[in-house]
DNA sequence: CCGCATCCTTCAAGATACTG
DNA sequence: CAGTATCTTGAAGGATGCGG
């Protein structure tokens, strides 16, 4: 224990790092950050590939997402002195990691989907 | 495998059920949902305690929070009738079960805050 | 005490056009 | 090919006042 402003008003989950763990929920629930480790999986892709791959991403949005990983360390970015330009992008050990609790996540959903479904229309059934 | 539209463009991870993935991905990611869940582990709270435990949720987001995890079978609501009303909100096993992979999430995001800020560092030198 | 309804702000993300 | 630079919008979330 580090010290680390240890104001834990929230269970155990906020203890320390309640802004790194904001910082990972706010990734883990935006639009892109997901699919995008998903799909470095299994080799290295270049920017264009990834632009195929994923359902109606802009570049706008793919360029902000692969920066992000880039930054936390999650991918590397290698960029090809050639005409026309090459750049992959590469999972690191840190993002391989964190794809496996994305993992997880994605089937735990997938465990639970038709309970869920099952508690949703029992609910709406209640309300009439 | 029941057959449901295997739109498999990304990886393995949306293969089936893409759409439960997405909207379990942003409930994670949203501000108050994961929080609430983790307050409900060691009992049952009244909609009061949680707002006084929870920095600084509004009554809006707390209501909308609750119901949402309601309808999904994540908690149950249980009113009493007395005067002054009471309301307890309890985790249901479902619910406990996504407080499970909830805190490994935040456990990863501990485990590796130090080595994702040495990256964000690393990167902004690179800049310069 | 436990909410619902309304208004308002902010920001993530899409569309579009352009560059090295 | 691999981005950058603006503009715009939709929805999440906060503030506030009222109702059972």
């Amino acid at each position: 224990m580090t010290s680390v402003t240890t104001r834990d008003a929230c269970g155990e989950l906020e203890m320390a790092n309640g802004d790194f763990v904001r910082q990972l929920l706010d990734r883990v629930g935006d639009k892109w950050t997901v699919l995008v480790v998903a799909n470095l999986k299994q080799g290295p892709r270049r920017y264009s590939g990834l632009q195929q791959i994923l359902p109606g991403i802009s570049q706008r949005m793919l360029t902000l997402t692969l920066r992000q990983l880039g930054q936390d360390g999650l991918i590397t970015r290698t960029a090809y002195g050639e005409v026309p330009p090459r750049v992959e992008y590469t999972l690191t050990p840190l993002g391989q990691s964190f794809l496996g609790i994305a993992t997880s996540l994605v089937e735990w959903a997938s465990a639970h989907s038709a309970e869920i479904t099952r508690n949703r229309a029992q609910a709406s059934d209640d309300r009439d």
